[in-house]
DNA sequence: GCCAACGTTGGC
DNA sequence: GCCAACGTTGGC
């Protein structure tokens, strides 16, 4: 079971969407990267995946979400309607992939960007690089268990 | 709101 | 296939 990491803007999809309806999925669509698309293929259904509140007031690590559905073609790349709309595709060659999201738990706080730079572990995780842009990312075992355990969020 | 860093696009 | 221009991301 691989560990994983999105960003996402509370204000499109945060951790309290996930926790107000924790019996149902919510589509991660919309990620128009190349490098983030092909993280997004590799997940498999129970999976852990961290969500990161970025773009906001209180910017770090909120909660943890499980995938529940494998990657599959991303609906609104046809949706003329959507802003996610990509006009060069056609539904016989998609480009874009969406899994879909459930609620798994939230952190007792949330863990700080200001913190997470900090944290000799996660050096080499893309989210506390300068200039960093990918929205999703793998999360090694060491990396996932440092951030589990820091201390305020212990147990 | 600013702006640095980055990815993508398109002319040549 | 280069690279300048452009649009977007995301912390501050």
């Amino acid at each position: 079971m691989t560990k994983w990491l999105v960003k996402t803007e509370p204000e499109e999809c945060s951790i309290d969407d996930f926790a107000a309806a924790p019996e149902k999925s919510i589509p991660w669509d919309g990620v128009r990267n190349y490098q983030a698309r092909n993280f997004l293929q590799q997940m498999k259904p129970d999976d852990r995946v961290f969500i990161y509140h970025s773009s906001c007031k209180h910017i770090g690590i909120a909660g943890v979400v499980k995938v529940v559905r494998a990657a599959y073609p991303d609906p609104k790349q046809f949706d003329e309607g959507s802003p996610y709309f990509d006009p060069k595709r056609s539904a016989e060659k998609p480009r874009w992939y969406a899994v879909d999201m459930q609620y798994d738990a939230k952190l007792p706080s949330l863990i700080p960007l200001e913190q997470l730079k900090t944290m000799p572990e996660l050096q080499e995780l893309a989210l506390v690089k300068r200039g960093n842009r990918l929205s999703v990312m793998p999360v090694s075992e060491a990396q996932w268990e440092a951030i589990r355990g820091t201390r305020k969020n212990a147990q």
